[in-house]
DNA sequence: CACGCTTAGTGTATATTGTACACAATTTAC
DNA sequence: GTAAATTGTGTACAATATACACTAAGCGTG
C-alpha cells in the first residue's frame, strides 16, 4: 500500500521506569548513557521495539536483560511522540513502570547493566530526553495504583514487617500515615499472613514478620472487592441488615 | 545512523474514541469503513500521525475532521501495539478519547464524517481491528474519570437539569444512583450555578436548570481540592477544630 | 376547572469509615 | 539493671455514605 509506505518513517521504543525500595525510600533504575546524544547523562533503560514484538514483550526484554527478572508486575503508562523529542528523528516511545524486589535484583553481565545504578526517586537529577516527564508519569501513576491496589507488595522482600510496609506507602505517597490506622487498614485487607517470626538481629524489640497472601488476593479480586486505602469492605458484603423499620417521615 | 534506519519499519496511527450523550445514554461516534481491510465494518475514527506532528495534535485532528470541534476534552488512554493487529503491517496505534456535546456536533462535509454514525456504547457489535479493545478500555478509563473529576459536563449541553446530569452518571457507571443522595453530593461539590430558570414544554413539573462552573471549578482545583464522588471534601479545609481534650486511654 | 399524570424536589436516621491520639511491652547494648 | 530503641495496641469523635417516601408543580383531558 502505498500510504504505508509514506508513513513508514519513525522509529518507536520502550522506556521502562524501573522501581525498587530500600533503605527506606522509593529507587529508580538508571543508566549512564555512553553514546550520543545526552553522552554522559543518565537516563531510562529502553530500547527499540523489534518489528516482529509485541509492546509488552519488547518492555520485558529489556526489563529482564537489565536485572535478570521475569513475571514481575509491568505496565503500560503512556506514550511519548512528541516531535522533537529525540535529536536525531522521530522517536515515539512507550513508557512503562515496574516495580521489583531490589533484594532480587542482580548485577547482570550486560553492557548496558553496568551502567546501571539506583537513584532515589526524590533525588533524580536532569535525565536525557524527555525522561523526566516519563518518570513523573510514571511516579504519579504507581501513587494512584498503590492506592487502589496492593501493588506495595511487589517492592518488598517476602518477608517484611509491617513497620516497612508503612514505610514503603509513606515513601510512594510523600507524606505521613499514622501507625495504627495504618495498621488497623492493612490488617483488615486481610491478605497478609503473619509468619509468627520475628526479625532477628536488631537492637530493640523485634517486629513481627509478614508475608502477602497472594492467593487470597486473586480470590478476593475475583469476588469483586476492592482494595481502596482508604475503603476496606467489611467481611460480609452480603447481608445487609434488615434495619429497624421506623415511621415514615415528612421533610419539610 | 544506521541504528535507526534499521528499525524505521512502523506506522502509527491514532485513534480516537469520541464519546457523546443523547437519549439518555453514552454513545461513541463510529465510521463504516469504506476500504479493506475490514471493509462494511464499523470502527474508531483515527488516522496516521504525520511526521511533524505531535500525538495531540494528530487525535485533534481527527477530532476536527469529524466533528467540526476544537477545545474539547481529549486524553491519551493507552497504546496498542500487538503485531498482528493489522493484518497489512506493522500499525502502532496511539487510543485517545473525547468528550463532546452531541448538540453541538454538526455533520461535517469531509467524506469521513459522512459515514459517521452514533451508536449506544452498550450496543457496540464486532468493531474492525482491535477496536472493541480500544473502545473498552476508553470507556474504562472515562468511568474512572467521572469518578475523580467533573468531566461529565463536559457531555451535556451547557444548560441541564439534575435529573439529566444523574442520568449520565448512570449511563457511565452502568449503575443506579439515588435521586437524593446523588444531588446532595452534586450540590456540595459547589460546581453548579442555579440558572433560576426551568424547562419548558414538558408535561410535568419543569426541573431547574443549572450549568457548570467552570471558573470556580479551576479555583478549586488550583486549591487543591478533590472532587471524588465518593469523597466530597468539607467548605474550609484548612480549620480543623482543636476538639475537646480528654484524658489519656489506655488501650487493652 | 377538577382531577389525574408525570416528574421535581426535599430531610433525617443510621451505618460505615476516617482520624486523632499515648503508653506499656520487648529486646539489645552497655 | 538500666537506658535506648522500636513494636504493638484501643477508643472517642468527626465525616461521609446510605437507605428511604412524600409533597410540589405543571400539563393534559373531560
Amino acid at each position: 500500500m502505498n500510504e504505508f509506505n509514506e508513513y513508514f518513517k519513525s522509529a518507536f521504543t520502550v522506556d521502562n521506569v524501573i522501581f525498587g525500595f530500600d533503605e527506606g525510600d522509593l529507587k529508580v533504575l538508571l543508566i549512564k548513557r555512553g553514546e550520543e546524544p545526552y553522552h554522559g547523562k543518565w537516563g531510562l533503560p529502553g530500547y527499540f521495539v523489534y518489528p516482529n514484538e509485541d509492546l509488552d514483550t519488547a518492555a520485558k526484554r529489556v526489563l529482564e536483560e537489565l536485572t535478570g527478572l521475569r513475571n514481575v508486575f509491568l505496565e503500560q503508562v503512556k506514550t511519548f511522540g512528541t516531535v522533537n523529542r529525540h535529536p536525531f528523528g522521530r522517536v515515539i516511545t512507550v513508557a512503562y513502570f515496574s516495580l521489583i524486589k531490589i533484594s532480587h535484583y542482580t548485577l547482570q553481565p550486560s553492557s548496558i547493566a553496568r551502567k546501571a545504578k539506583w537513584h532515589s526517586v526524590a533525588e533524580v537529577e536532569d535525565l536525557a530526553f524527555d525522561h523526566n516527564d516519563i518518570l513523573n508519569a510514571c511516579f504519579n501513576r504507581l501513587k494512584w495504583l498503590v492506592r487502589s491496589r496492593p501493588v506495595g507488595f511487589e517492592l518488598l522482600p517476602p518477608k517484611f514487617t509491617l513497620t516497612e510496609l508503612q514505610h514503603l506507602y509513606e515513601a510512594i505517597l510523600e507524606t505521613k500515615l499514622d501507625k495504627r490506622n495504618f495498621r488497623k487498614k492493612i490488617l483488615t485487607m486481610d491478605l497478609l499472613v503473619d509468619l509468627e517470626e520475628t526479625q532477628e538481629g536488631v537492637a530493640h524489640r523485634p517486629a513481627r514478620l509478614y508475608q502477602f497472601d497472594r492467593n487470597r488476593y486473586e480470590q478476593l479480586l475475583a469476588e469483586g472487592l476492592s482494595f481502596e486505602l482508604k475503603e476496606s469492605k467489611r467481611k460480609e458484603p452480603t447481608e445487609r441488615k434488615p434495619r429497624t423499620r421506623r415511621k415514615p417521615q415528612q421533610m419539610a
